[in-house]
This record gives structure tokens, sequence and C-alpha cells, in this order.
DNA sequence: GTGGTCTAGACCACG
DNA sequence: GTGGTCTAGACCACA
């Protein structure tokens, strides 16, 4: 498993955002770590069968948020300092927001809302293990 | 509050899937019952800010998908019972699937699993709420 | 004259950078004021002769440093305030930076210092020209 | 202080006109003079942390506008008077077009003309202090 | 070989 | 009609 990234051509939202959340998911587990090559444009862009254009969006876009550090001609690194300092009240808004965004989503799609966290708390453990057996 | 649905045009997720997603959420809470008349498409266009063929086209996706009912010249009301029956083995799939992006969504933004996990748990109660003190 | 921009295909400046550079110009005068709305990403790929796609790259650029606002479906804006607060003193480490950039960019041509500061003397009144004649 | 020549990546001109500019305007404030032997393209890789290729592309180019002389096996050596004469009327037009860009990324970045202009003529002296000294 | 720029052209979301 | 996304493919800058 490269990066165990899928991007779903089905889902409302657009394959470069897929892609952006993928990553940055994979960077906050740790599954890439600071200074780690990322695949290359060309190379990600066969494997998720997608137009590099596409990933090559997002390497820019990571790079603009500084999330990666890009070198021309060699590769693209995930860089220092990711994931944003920010004031804890505006974080805990944000969080709060996601958790409503959320559970409305799975309401709308037909799951009790207890039945969605007991199968986030079983896939947790699952998740995690991407950052195991590193360096 | 007529239905406290927001919708953000910076959001890469597209309008007229941020109504649906909302909408159904509404149903699944029980904040938009069975027989309930819907706004209409223009009333709901004004609230939102947003092109009554935005609105339309989410109706029309309702409708066929047999969540609402389109009587001409009266409204748009909530039908029977939405959301298909499905085999308990493809909803267990599709849960999976649900909770692994909505995880990949809340790590990519820099929140810990358990930290959303908390959250999620806090506001249940709230969202159910929304469900009571109808007939 | 619609914006009296100009593109160089053969300047070693890509053509984005030379169009991000005349809009803020542009802006920066005064030709183009807040609450204007830019050409079209088509039309100025047309008037310009470049892609649409090296347009949009563009104002999508300028909408990320929130100095032009985009309406899906309705067009490109002006934005509200635009332009830097920045420090003082970095302030002008960057104009020191920009002079001596330019000096030496002068110089390499073949021209005198004097001459480029004359020169500059001469056209100022004339670059100024284009926000007149505005309401 | 080999030449105080630098390079910036992320600039949007490419490394090697900012390179083909740096060395121009060295030789044409007389900090390098003619006769002077420019830095093997090795070393100066070095220096600048940058390809060797990208050096000895430039190396190439000026040599080709007769800029530089090279003798193999010897060195790169700054040739006879450089920059080719040209018709005044067709050097007037050059000059104004470089100062109408000039001041159009001035502009942009958010520099009164007139600032820009003040700026250049206090640094012109300093400037103009790296030819002395010399032979 | 790696990332960056540009093009031509299709199709989608929105008004 | 307007901006956004995506594709296929060319060519450039850099190592």
């Amino acid at each position: 498993m490269a990066l165990a990234l899928s991007l779903d051509p089905k889902d409302p939202l657009p394959l470069y955002a897929q892609l952006e959340r993928g990553l940055k998911a994979a960077i906050a587990t740790g599954a890439l770590a600071e200074g780690d090559q990322l695949p290359t444009v060309r190379q990600l862009a066969v494997d998720l069968r997608v137009n590099a254009n596409t990933v090559a969006k997002v390497y820019a876009e990571l790079e603009h948020q500084g999330v990666v550090d890009t070198r021309r001609g060699i590769g693209t690194f995930i860089a220092g300092l990711p994931m944003t300092p920010m004031p804890k009240r505006q974080r805990t808004a944000e969080l709060t927001a996601l958790a409503e965004r959320m559970l409305a989503e799975a309401v709308a799609a037909g799951f009790a809302p207890d039945d969605l966290v007991a199968q986030l708390q079983r896939i947790i453990p699952k998740f995690q293990e991407k950052s195991h057996g590193r360096r």
C-alpha cells in the first residue's frame, strides 16, 4: 500500500478536494512524516487514475499552505511544521461545526447518530495503524 | 427559524449537494416530518440567497428519490418513509465508508479522532431535540 | 481601452505572473476600483490571446489573496480591502530589495541608473491617468 | 563575497533568468570588468546551490551574446564591450517598456510610484560604489 | 525523471 | 453566459 488513498469520481466533492483531504489526513496520522517524499505527480496520477494536472494542483495548494515543500527537478516533500496554530476557542467552534455537519450527513444517509459513533470507534485503531512501522 | 440551513459558496462541495444534505438531515432528525410542507422553491431560494434553479434541482432529485412528493399547484411535501431499505451488509459497508471519510476529514483539519468522537457524543442529545415537540 | 494589459510570450516571466502583476497594478492605480467587475475569464483570454485556464488560474490566485471576489455564475469583482497591511520596517526592506533588483536589471540591459529614473518620472503621470474619469 | 548573487527558487522568474540578470548587472556596474575571470561553472553552482547545468546554460547564453568569452581548459572571462549598439529610437522604446514594467511591478506590490523613484535615487550612489577601487 | 506552464476542449454548477 | 473541474498532451526548467 503506497498510501491507501482512494478517490471516488461519483462523490460530489471534487477530486482535488478529496485528494487534498486524503493527503492531509495521511500527514496528520503520521503515515507521511516530516521530510518524507510524496509520490511523484505523475506516479500518483497513474495510481489514482487521475490526470497529472489534478495532482499537481493539489501539491501546489499544499505548498501554498506550507504543508509540503516542492523542489523543482527533485520532488515534493512533507514540510517542517504543518497544521495550524489557532486560538483554542476558534478551534473548538470549528470542531463543533464539523461534528454537526457530520452528524447531519450521517443522519441524512439514514444512520443513527449512535451507530456512527460506534463505527468511528471501531475504525479509529485501524486508522491509526498507518503511522506504525515507521523509522 | 424556517430550517436553519446554511450554504457556503466557498465550500468545494457544490451548493446543491449542501442543500440536499441539509434537507435530508432535517428529515432524518424529524425537524421535517411526514406530510410537512417544504418551503416553496422561490422562498427557499430567497432565504438561502441562492438561485431558484438550484433549489428546484434539489427538490426534483429528492422527488426522484421518493423523499418528497410534489403536488403541482399546491406544494412540496415530505413523503412517507424515505430511504430505500438496503441489504444489511451493504448498509454496513456504507457506514464504514462514511466513517472513514469523516475521520479523514477531521484528521486532515487537525483534530484527533478521539476529540471528534467526544464532540459528537456531546452534541448528539442537542441534535435529537430537534425532533421533539412535534406531532 | 479595456484594461491596457499586455503579455509578452517571450518574457521569461510566466504569462500568469505577468497577468497577475498587471491586474494588481490596475487595482493599485485605481483603474479597477472596489466593486468593479473584471473582464470575464473567457473574454480576457480572447483579448490577451491566452488560454482561458491561464486567466482562470490568475483569478483564482487573486481570490485566494483576497484581492478579488468571485461569484460563480455571475463574475469576478474587485474585493473590498486589497493590498497588504505590513510592518513599516519590513515594507521598507521590501521596497529596497525591489529597487535594487530593478536597478540591476536596468543596468544589465545597458541603461544608466539616472536614465531609468528620468524615464520613470516621465511616464508616471501617464501611468496614473488610468484612474481618471471614474465615477 | 564572490559575487553577491542570490537566487530565489520561489520566484516565478526562472533561475537561469535570475542568474543571467545578476551577471549582466555585475558587469554593467563594473563589479566584473573586462578581462576578469568568472567563477567556474561548478564553483558558482555550489555557491548558488544550483545545478551546474543551469549555470552552464547561462554561461553559454552569455557567450552567445558576446558578453563573455570561454577559453576551453582555462576559464570564462568577461569579453570586450558587451551590449550591441542599437538605434537610439529602439533604445528609447526599450527603456520605456522597461520602466513601464517596473512601475507596474512596484505598484502591484503596493508601492507608490514616487516612493519607488525616491528609493532608487537613495540607493544609486551605493550601487555605483561597486565599480570603484578597480583597475 | 521531476515539477511547472500552457493549450484545446469537454462537461459541470450556478444564475 | 460565467466560473470551476477535469482531461490529454505538448513543451520548459531543473537536477
